[in-house]
DNA sequence: GCCGTTTTCGGCCCGACTGTTTTCAGTCG
């Protein structure tokens, strides 16, 4: 696909590069240039400056993974829009490979088949060879390959894409609590990117810690929730459960459980570091543990039983899940400089919630009593302006009335304190939905976008950081507006809004709302290194989903947040006493 | 195609499961 020359991100780029991986592959090159393509594309989604920037300073090699022919190809796709090298790629590998390779179960070399005996270059067609049986007529494909292909094409038409971090920690919960309940399990964990606290999870991994597997996978495959079983082995097997999310069980044994846990934990990334760093010590990493190159087969492990065990083996500090990116934490952990990580018992109140007075479904009463119940010390309840129509904003009676609604609850509920704030909707033109006189009775004051999405990014910029620049502005909500697998986020120069936070002290929201995960964790980082203050909420429109404070902090953590820069991880005074100066 | 506490050349993480195999290639994570 051309690029439009003049807007090309970063991701853009990469998506080609990893595209220019596949073709590598599809065309029959030496995969390890392939490999490379795809790292250099990783590299890029974590730069945290424009590729623009980096030509015009001639400074792309500085990338990782980016050598001169790499580079080349960057500067050509930044300035023109595509690169020889990706012009020659696609005029030699037939158009459609590619679409083929999306089908689960097909690779490079049966897309290759495919392509080459029957010119098939859409996924219609494969699905119509399928069942017209031409496949099976191919060079090793047979029926049982083809009936794969076609159940794997209606998971694909079924299959939206990735899971929200809450539906695949729900789906993983109620296998976990099945399991538990129909075999004498010894341990089981929630392993892969929904440990990790990923924004989104391809597939849940379960990791269980016994020396009888089979009646756990017998188990395991005939659970009420499994619509199909992709594989089912001696200690491995996944199944697909509802939405056509995938769960992937793995049984070691507990002398095993540590090396197989960080083993499916990920990410990648972070595994084939640590594996590369083993085999410079002449020691062997796999999912049973960490070995002597050569003393694997007697099953004499130097480390395995927990993963404190494999890392301290490994001469480095257990590194928090959150962090296993392969994104500088092998080295801080080495250099025993990790920081120590936000958690949620460290949040001392939520400062972003609706009520049934606008949005959200249920009453202050109830939000109020849930977040004390939590060991809250604080919840700033932040109803809509009147501005977003749909949601009943309030109207300066209806303020006033909540004041005195909240006055008598506070007193109830003494010590603890609710905050009467706003999230108060910044219009097209910039200006906030209230007039200051009424802005100014808020303790809180969050001011978000939810209209007019497709300005440039310019205005969008100015937009925010406009309402960033107002003196009764507290702190700016989901700055991105993205809604993950809905919604892309709007055009908008987040170093300008970091730049704006650091300036006026306004404080940058971490919405833990599963569809918004808003700052995203790269920003998050690159906000702490500047100096920004940020602040986790809930985004809660009901008591149950003040529990998403847990994914604003994962996600925090991520960003390797420590309590430092969470002006909600401050008590009650220490939090009011950090806002911005009011007039 | 990239890269160096083993290296400027020769590696590049590692293993389970499936299907079509009679010893292994392909795919996945």
């Amino acid at each position: 696909m051309p690029l439009d020359a003049l807007a090309v991100g970063n991701d853009a780029i990469a998506d080609v590069l990893d595209e220019i991986g596949d073709l590598i592959e599809l065309k029959g090159e030496n995969v390890f240039r392939a490999v490379t393509y795809r790292a250099a594309a990783r590299s890029i989604r974590d730069l945290r400056e424009p590729l623009t920037k980096l030509v015009a300073e001639k400074r792309l090699r500085e990338i990782p993974r980016v050598g001169p022919a790499v580079a080349e190809a960057i500067e050509q796709l930044v300035t023109t829009g595509t690169s020889k090298r990706y012009a020659e790629l696609q005029a030699a590998v037939p158009p459609g490979l590619l679409t083929l390779l999306r089908v689960p179960g097909v690779g490079p070399a049966t897309a290759r088949i495919i392509y080459d005996n029957l010119k098939i270059t859409t996924i219609e067609e494969l699905e119509e060879a399928a069942r017209d049986h031409r496949l099976q007529q191919l060079p090793k494909i047979q029926a049982k390959t083809e009936e794969n292909i076609l159940r794997s094409i209606a998971a694909l038409k079924q299959r939206t894409g990735r899971s929200l971090l809450h539906e695949a920690r729900a789906a993983a919960d109620e296998m976990v609590a099945y399991l538990r309940e129909r075999t004498g399990l010894e341990r089981i964990a929630i392993a892969g990117s929904l440990r990790r606290y990923r924004e989104t999870i391809g597939d849940v991994d379960l990791v269980v810690a016994s020396d009888a597997a089979a009646p756990i996978m017998a188990a395991f495959v005939a659970a009420p929730t499994v619509e199909r079983i992709l594989a089912q082995g001696d200690t491995k097997s996944s199944v697909v459960v509802g939405r056509g999310l995938q769960i992937d069980l793995r049984v070691v044994s507990p002398s095993a459980y540590g090396a197989a846990l960080l083993y499916f934990t990920g990410s990648k990334e972070h595994n084939v570091r640590l594996r590369g760093i083993a085999l410079r010590r002449k020691l062997l990493l796999n999912e049973y543990g960490l070995y002597r190159v050569g003393a694997e087969a007697r099953g004499q492990e130097i480390a395995s039983a927990t993963e404190e065990d494999v890392y301290a083996a490994l001469e480095m500090d257990w590194i928090p899940p959150e962090l296993r990116e392969d994104r500088g934490e092998i080295d801080a952990a080495r250099e025993h400089r990790l920081p120590t990580l936000v958690r949620v018992s460290d949040i001392r109140g939520d400062l972003h919630t609706h009520t049934n007075w606008t949005d959200g479904r249920d009453p202050l009463v109830d939000m109020a009593r849930r977040a004390k119940a939590k060991g809250y010390a604080y919840l700033a309840v932040t109803d809509h302006s009147p501005g977003l129509g749909m949601t009943n904003g309030l109207s300066p009676e209806r303020i006033a009335a909540r004041m005195t609604e909240a006055a008598k609850l506070n007193a109830e509920l003494a010590p603890f304190r609710i905050l009467v704030g706003t999230e108060v909707d910044i219009r097209a033109n910039g200006k906030l939905d209230y007039p200051d006189e009424i802005l100014a009775r808020f303790d809180i004051v969050s001011a978000s976008v939810h209209s007019s999405f497709a300005q440039t990014r310019e205005q969008m910029t100015a937009r925010v950081t406009g309402a960033m620049r107002h003196p009764l502005v507290t702190a700016v909500s989901h700055p991105t507006g993205r809604l993950l697998e809905k919604r892309e986020p709007h055009a908008i120069d987040l170093d300008a809004l970091i730049a704006a936070a650091t300036q006026t002290g306004t404080w940058i929201e971490v919405n833990g709302g599963p569809e918004r995960l808003d700052l995203p964790d790269t920003w998050i980082r690159k906000a702490i290194d500047h100096g920004a203050t940020l602040v986790l909420n809930s985004d809660a429109h009901a008591i149950e989903e003040l529990e998403w404070m847990d994914l604003a902090a994962g996600t925090a953590r991520r960003g390797w947040a420590s309590v430092t820069p969470i002006a909600n991880a401050r008590g009650l005074d220490a939090m009011l006493a950090s806002r911005k100066k009011r007039p």
